[in-house]
DNA sequence: CCTTTCTACGTAACCGTTTAACTATTGCGA
DNA sequence: TCGCAATAGTTAAACGGTTACGTAGAAAGG
């Protein structure tokens, strides 16, 4: 009885590489050869040693070769929250174009929590991830030193002090700018403000903010306090947006357009719109952000921006792999243009 | 020079036990015990080890380690979709069970593409899971045999004819019977039934459908073909559940309930009717399922019924446990209960 | 004082792969 | 015939941990 087959009859190892080799009467290196088409064999060797393995059902330890390789073709997307239309919809493109470049991905959802976020980095460390791709919010504190990996944020803040860190995003400020614009281009005359993400997007949403102060005050519109809703940060931004906006209306601060930092935002805003029997897109336009499901089922539709996911997931995995490669990144901050979709909320009818 | 100083500068190697060992001046052996709270060793030598180790930012190698221990402590959770909020929320909740339980997580998102699944499963059996979770929908082809892991699926059907495999969900027949109840129970006399997801769940689906048959011919009502919506299984449920209610009304099949399988089903129901000016909740009384963001973001809100997420995952998961610990599972098909929950779409007003 | 039993380590094998370095055989041109 | 190169392999070390086993020294018991 080989020896190798002894122990507990319920854990049959699996078949490894020295399996195979004795089964084919060649040494492990030449079955590794083989394998990996390197080195130099013969046509019957590599038959014979395919053969085995395919019939044997081997399949190779990976914890075995990243050791060995000190490389595991493993990145970790590390993103606020997967249930999180917008990000998952990054989350999902970053990881096909991963994994068409031959890498596998580890997706963490860090609920925001810089405590968690630190444990995952702990662990991917620990895992020998060769990367780390940041998506979406932001992180508080100092990201933990990430090792010397290279590190690359997509429609994210905050720093690991690493050397090879790209970030790829929107110009934010800009963005808000042009949704403010798109409302006083219709004929709004007061616009309000309506920012009521949870704490994750905190510092990217004071960007998100900038652009429509900035549109104020270049067009001498002068700034109404009371028409900036902020509510504190929950999760159901949804129905904090609506009870805002509800007692904005209740307390007689009227307004004919609604610059929403978020789809969500923007639904809960319609819907409290309706709730009054405010007609949305003729008495008030509403425009939201981010072209997410939420903008779409809305009846009305809710005019949004389009962030490009295609292109933000795109230029951040050709940043990484760059990285990857060696090679010292063109530009550390890759900006993606935007597109301000009209819907009914704008467009009326 | 240390000959593990050697080599390209960049790449500067973690720091190892062995580092640690010689900086303590004890071996490997110790210094391992030390770091794992076994064997026995003085005071002294522990805080010296654990000292270092701190001091130069030791983290273990895991793949040297799994690749000794032929144990991952990692679980595969293979998901169709995890931009779904209901899927995503059990993914969730599974990863967070797993965690407390000292299990990482590898989320993987098959696109319910069964090419994919499969080249995934090969990944993950190298990668030397210890067990997988299949969470939502179905697998059609039948999946590829998944060494000798344990498998528990959630919400999904799908066999993997591996012997240890646990079963957890609900009870989708009866659910669709009770949501069915629910609107007859209301008056109701004409119940279209909706069911536009996309195809990834067809087996399910079918199922899930029986209950509404099952409860016409219990109670004597003809079953009207014209009032069965189905459509051909496109992404966007929403919007093609709307066309369908749109068409049945457009054709004078009147009905005074919908019985929609899943909310974003009933939310496109509900906008169609809403835009044709029909009463929701009076005139036509709609119902969902899953509980998810869409029935409660929908305004009016539609009723819905709750699947339990939490037991859903909570059961999943100590069946899981059950198994890696080596036990025969108690039952191998645990059923959640589910609760129906009404809102405007079934009360009115 | 001798034997036994602990305590506190050290030694070395092992997990499965890759790969540098080496060997043996063959072919071929001069 | 000799030398050289190419082909087809083999051997053994290395990756970074864990752990069975060995052992030296101290304490304890008779």
């Amino acid at each position: 009885m080989d020896a190798r087959d002894e122990g507990n009859p319920m854990a049959k190892r699996a078949v490894s590489i020295y399996d195979i080799a004795k089964l084919a009467g060649v040494s492990t290196a030449t079955v590794s050869n083989v394998l990996n088409k390197k080195g130099s064999y013969s046509q019957k060797t590599r038959d014979l040693v395919l053969r085995i393995a395919r019939e044997q059902g081997y399949v190779a330890n990976f914890a075995a070769k990243s050791l060995r390789e000190s490389s595991t073709k493993t990145i970790a997307l590390l993103t606020p929250d997967v249930s999180n239309d917008f990000f998952s919809t990054l989350v999902l493109k970053v990881e096909r174009l991963l994994r068409a470049a031959g890498y596998s991905s580890y997706i963490c959802n860090t609920g925001n929590d810089n405590e968690r976020e630190d444990e995952y980095v702990r662990g991917l460390i620990s895992k020998q991830v060769d990367g780390i791709v940041y998506i979406g919010g932001t992180t508080h504190a100092p990201v933990q030193a990430v090792a010397d990996l290279p590190v690359v944020h997509i429609d994210h803040t905050g720093t690991t002090g690493v050397a090879r860190e790209v970030y790829v995003g929107n110009d934010m400020p800009q963005l808000s700018y042009d949704m403010t614009a798109t409302l006083f281009a219709h004929g709004c005359k007061r616009v309000a403000l309506a920012s009521v993400s949870a704490s994750l997007y905190r510092t990217e949403e004071h960007d998100q903010a900038a652009g429509y102060y900035r549109y104020l005050s270049e067009h001498g519109v002068r700034l109404d306090k009371n028409l900036v809703l902020e509510g504190p940060h929950r999760q159901t931004s949804l129905v904090e947006a609506a009870q805002l906006v509800g007692e904005c209306l209740d307390a007689g601060y009227g307004f004919d357009g609604v610059v929403a930092l978020g789809d969500r935002v923007a639904l809960g805003v319609v819907n409290a719109l309706k709730e009054r029997g405010i007609a949305v897109g003729t008495d008030v336009r509403v425009i939201g952000m981010d072209d997410s499901i939420y903008s779409r089922i809305s009846s009305p539709a809710i005019s949004t921006v389009r962030r490009n996911t295609g292109q933000l997931a795109k230029k951040g995995v050709e940043a990484l792999l760059a990285l990857l490669a060696g090679n010292k990144p063109v530009q550390t901050h890759v900006v993606v243009p935007h597109e301000v979709i009209e819907r009914a909320t704008t467009l009326g009818a």
